[in-house]
DNA sequence: ACCTAATTGCGAAAGATTCGCACTTACTCA
DNA sequence: TGAGTAAGTGCGAATCTTTCGCAATTAGGT
């Protein structure tokens, strides 16, 4: 009667460092490996980095979580049950805003017809000016 | 009547470093760092990476040059009288598709609207797959 | 319980970018 | 035209992020 945990019916070994390394980034939002690791060294303070890395691209492998790419070097990671969206971040206060991806379907519709190009808005954010930002130059 | 070279009416120094790093962004197109210093060393073989580094900064500030985040890690750099385009980059096989950026105003009037959001598309790319690769899976 | 392959920890390596500092040089001005 | 000076350069080291190899550990099947 044991049910199967989402992991083992993913195909995956259920290790404690794992499971650690999803709930972060479900509890987390949008974090980058580092503040994943930060977060489960407050239960497991041994886990290496290595790890927490290895586990987000096991984890993105088998489609439980998801990286974007904000705008500079690193990646951050989200839950990948989360609903579909585009991000939106600011260049000069890095806030970040998340836009339901019906939003863009008029952008992602043209870009398909026009040039064959099948979009994907999760992977990049979209850069620009808050509104804040944009005020106060 | 010495004309005033581009780069002093910017009220930077002349030199043949800054000179060829900048007219290497303007005949490579799309270029990474790495990239430039190589073009940069066929004419001036000792020029330092960290030299190519602050010039584009350098070139950036005063808004000769401009960068782009085509996905990973790396920024690339390209002339700043280009015509205004944003870029859609093929998750898969990395081609790069230049866009007039009339194609996207109808997103950038939206989040405009709805959100306040000043989009500055040049200065990430949208990702996605291109027609090839999204065909064979 | 036992075996095997997956997973982890660790340290090193790789790649990209930045920094400090001493030396050089482009430009200013007398 | 010849200093003087501040910007710019080269060099090497330092950072930061991510990856890798390898030996030790451990989860899950039998």
């Amino acid at each position: 009667m044991a049910e199967p945990h989402e992991l083992r019916e993913k195909g995956l070994r259920l290790t404690p460092q794992r499971e650690l390394v999803l709930s972060a980034v479900r509890s987390l939002g949008h974090a980058t490996p580092e503040d994943v690791a930060e977060r489960v060294r407050q239960t497991h303070p041994g886990i290496n980095l290595s790890t927490v890395y290895r586990n987000l691209e096991t984890l993105e492998n088998v489609g439980l979580v998801q990286h974007t790419h904000l705008g500079h070097g690193g990646a951050t990671y989200h839950a990948a049950e989360a609903k579909l969206h585009a991000h939106l971040t600011c260049e000069r206060c890095g806030v970040l805003i998340e836009v339901p991806i019906e939003e863009t379907s008029l952008l992602t519709q043209s870009l398909l017809n026009d040039y064959g190009f099948h979009t994907d808005l999760e992977h990049l954010a979209i850069s620009g000016r808050c509104e804040d930002c944009f005020e106060k130059p």
